[in-house]
DNA sequence: GTATAAAAATTGCATATCAATAGTGGCAAT
DNA sequence: ATTGCCACTATTGATATGCAATTTTTATAC
């Protein structure tokens, strides 16, 4: 195995994309310590991870919370993964053989049936999921990191929120995006991914006054083996 | 001032990227407490930042290391620096107002003018500079962010290296690229940019046998004040 | 010179401790 | 009732120390 804090911070980060974890949400050094029987230096290290990867704020003498984000810090989230996937269709537009063109409209076409099956939740996920099959295509771990990473991040947007992520009208541009890639009309395609993620994150309103539903230990109790976990309760 | 261990990384980041500390160096904790005047603690959490950064590789009970790139490795930065490249372009193509351009094509002269007198170090920063600065007229800190992040980690595969970065013939490819900018040639611009960095990135060739000059401990000297640090010599 | 065993050093983590700071509640003055 | 002040508590940031596991180095034997 490797580091305990690694560990630890991989699981918060679980957590917080499963939206147990909610922005606001105190992540205090002791309770996290209790939570995965480390000492605090662990929970420390854990804590600095993630503050790295922007999913956690730290605040001086007051601890770590799972970041806010602002309006600001939103559209700059989806205006950095609009870059990257543009460079990402530049890369891929009229240089992807046969089976990747027939993936991408494989993915899509089940992101259609979980559309018209009102499977909100897999709609969801297939619709992100077809973000990242595209970037995988550019065959490149890094830039795939730094998607993944974002990606991690646009899930703070919309855990706390009443806007749930209207991904009906959405699917069709994926459709239409992988059309104008075969076709080699890269830029029409950059403008269209631009004006799809800028329609994405119109739909998200900072929510400053809405609260945490869990509290840390709670939100956590799922990941932890109950016999390892948990000395003190 | 913020955290101790952020501060700590910042100056390791620092000796990184002036290339005193070298690709492989060990940064043994204790050393790195001594050099600072702090407790191990604090340098495992600013190595741990730095390995989150990927200038840094922790081998489990072997310590912290410099990173040293395979030319896999290398590639994918440089890959992973166009495709953020292209991207911008693709924000900036028509859309930047004069100043905008006559900004870039003052850097590009700049550059122009160090190359002439071979002043290699300065032709060497302005080089990389215009890629920061087209990157920075996005606007947008995330991208930023990332950008400088792959930046910094371009300067791992040069700083053993036997073979000096030529900017040489290469800032030329900026003036064009300004113009078919410009001019709105969207495609063109960012296959320039492409072949461009490839161009760059296939002078590295990673020497396995190379070993740092220095140690850490005389690399990080100039960077500590005589007095907090270095409690122990 | 190589192989092997013992010794030393290093990492990873736990625990205990301390100063500095933020948050809390009480209490007096307005 | 509200404001301002002050002690009290909880938490963080950091240090020091100890210890098991592992690696590296050294010494020794062949």
């Amino acid at each position: 195995m490797g580091n305990r804090s690694d560990e630890i911070a991989q699981i918060v980060v679980s957590a917080i994309v499963s939206r147990r974890l909610q922005p606001g949400c105190k992540l205090s050094e002791q309770t996290l310590a209790d939570v995965f029987g480390v000492s605090r230096a662990v929970v420390r290290q854990a804590v600095i991870r993630l503050s790295e990867d922007g999913l956690v704020t730290m605040e001086r003498n007051r601890g770590a919370f799972v970041s806010r984000l602002s309006y600001r810090e939103a559209v700059e989230i989806y205006d950095a993964l609009t870059i990257l996937e543009q460079g990402v269709i530049a890369q891929l537009s009229g240089r992807l053989d046969a089976s990747g063109w027939s993936g991408l409209r494989q993915h899509v076409e089940k992101q259609r049936e979980a559309v018209e099956d009102q499977n909100d939740d897999l709609a969801d996920e297939l619709g992100s999921g077809f973000h990242q099959m595209l970037v995988r295509m550019a065959r490149n771990a890094v830039v795939e990191r730094m998607h993944a990473q974002l990606t991690r991040r646009t899930t703070l947007l919309w855990s706390s929120s009443n806007s749930r992520l209207d991904y009906c009208g959405l699917h069709h541009d994926h459709s239409v995006l992988i059309d104008l890639m075969e076709a080699g009309k890269v830029a029409e395609a950059q403008h269209l991914i631009d004006s799809h993620n800028r329609s994405v994150v119109r739909g998200y309103v900072p929510d400053h006054t809405a609260e945490p539903t869990m509290k840390a230990r709670e939100a956590l109790e799922p990941y932890v083996d109950p016999e390892k976990g948990l000395r003190a309760i």
